[in-house]
DNA sequence: GTCCGTGATACCGCCCGGGTATCACAGGCC
DNA sequence: GGCCTGTGATACCCGGGCGGTATCACGGAC
């Protein structure tokens, strides 16, 4: 009575994500008839309308989206506890052993770092095996969130801490990529508003779910890309300081002197009580 | 394939924490042999040994615990997706509007503060309404987490405020409450050690899950119980200064110098996105 | 050896979740 | 108005799965 099925969050978040049962329908492999009635002793049972039905279409109502959002938290804690548990017992199709970590980085970033806490770890005498998994944009929240992984490295203020347990690692101001040829690269320092508003250099766009914001600047899908139209003189583009890892001689990075600094962190879902975990954070915090 | 039910969830978690397919079995309300089966599906399905069954008893593998520990998280999560949404719907029983707030505090704790804030909040101008409810020992962390609550009053370092956002609001120190009588009563201050060793005061034993641990002390259950036992000589208690507010006359207040400062803030669940929550954070900053 | 207590197995019945066919209704055409 | 289209809801059927009872297999206590 007070309880709810995963199945019937994962009909509801279809639905309110859809707000088209028929799609929805195929979305979960079903019939459309059988998700229609389920939705409905969704709403009797909690006594709630979720959705209103308007002839020509579905919107969601108060309690409706207050569903959404905490049914994904629910589905997400769901799965995570699936892939938690598989790994652990060494069954999560990989053969793996059951002390592994998972760490989750942003493809690129903290290259230093992250290689001085790799090795750091490993001379430590209790490490365990540390998988370092690349994440896209900004996505090891939901990576920790759905238990794809165990730990991150995140950076302030891209991710957001919330709801994590985390320690800070290290600060560091950030720079302008630009091609080594143009104008500014000549400079000493530059300011965020000098290098956002080049006419011949527009920012560069990340897909975002699949969709480009709209603007001037080239679309780009990952970093490679990006560094291949800074090197060409088309775009220029902001990072930390440790990007310098990975400069083209054709790139020249200029420091910004009124971005906001980066703050790396380590961090890990709150109830965790992982020993290899707390092991590897007290290695990462005496870098 | 990678999905759970949390009727799965609660079926595992009850063996888990009884260690008796027979006594879980009658908590759950059915009979055991349908219980074993849904356990050995599961480690089926998951592909992972999760209990040990050594005749005369159960025991938990590795995995075992994490799908306890995470498991436990995702019906937290269930269960305040029901909660949060019958409350937005305003069909929780209650016959509540649908902007309410729910505000966790541990019973007879930041009286003052309290006052302040709900007499602040109220003057603001998109008030929601507060509902209090007075929480047990240290159980707003559990209201937030299962959607009892949508915010509490905590106090560090008693509460953990990991997983949680939060803000600062007061710290103060702690103080001795003393029968007014006792010798201890007539001093200017102490320390924390002065007043655990009274031979003639022990400390009082909290219950603990319906346990109480072992002492000399006396068995409490509340803090009525507590307040008539230090009024009769029996015990002392180490308290928060605003605890003040609710001394009686036989007891008598003393400033403890080394107990670690106590910092009140106020918490939330990490996703949370109402505004009317926002707007009660906003007026309690403030204060 | 004989109980008792444990969890596992065998078998059965019924409920419920899902499928197909169809309806009810609102708009957009012509 | 007549017709088609697209929506979600309803009617009805079927099969799998969940839960129940009865029983087993095994090990310990006396």
């Amino acid at each position: 009575m007070d309880t709810l099925e995963t199945r019937e969050l994962r009909y509801f978040v279809a639905v309110a994500e859809e707000l088209h049962f028929g799609r929805a329908a195929v979305r979960l492999g079903m019939a459309q008839p059988p998700l229609s009635r389920a939705i409905q002793q969704l709403e009797r049972r909690l006594g709630v309308r979720l959705l209103e039905r308007d002839r020509r279409g579905v919107t969601l109502t108060g309690a409706g989206e207050m569903l959404l959002h905490e049914g994904r938290a629910a589905l997400e804690a769901a799965t995570a506890a699936v892939r938690r548990t598989r790994r652990a017992g060494g069954a999560d199709g990989t053969g793996a052993s059951r002390n592994r970590l998972v760490l989750a980085v942003k493809a690129g970033s903290s290259h230093e770092l992250l290689h001085k806490l790799l090795d750091a770890y490993a001379a430590a005498p209790d490490a365990a095996e540390v998988e370092v998994v690349p994440s896209g944009t900004c996505e090891q929240g939901e990576m920790l969130r759905d238990g794809r992984a165990d730990v991150a490295l995140m950076h302030a203020p891209f991710n957001s801490l919330v709801g994590f347990d985390s320690e800070e690692l290290m600060t560091e101001g950030q720079i302008a990529i630009l091609p080594s040829g143009h104008p500014l690269a000549a400079r000493g320092s530059l300011t965020v508003a000098e290098v956002t508003d080049v006419p011949d250099l527009p920012l560069a766009r990340w897909a975002r779910d699949g969709v480009y914001p709209p603007g001037p600047g080239p679309e780009i899908r990952d970093q490679t890309q990006l560094a291949q139209l800074i090197a060409l003189g088309r775009t220029v583009a902001v990072f930390p300081e440790s990007a310098r890892a990975w400069l083209w001689a054709e790139h020249t990075a200029v420091p910004l002197t009124d971005a906001p600094p980066v703050v790396t962190h380590i961090a890990w879902p709150a109830h965790s009580r992982s020993l290899a975990l707390a092991s590897l954070v007290r290695t990462a915090t005496r870098l």
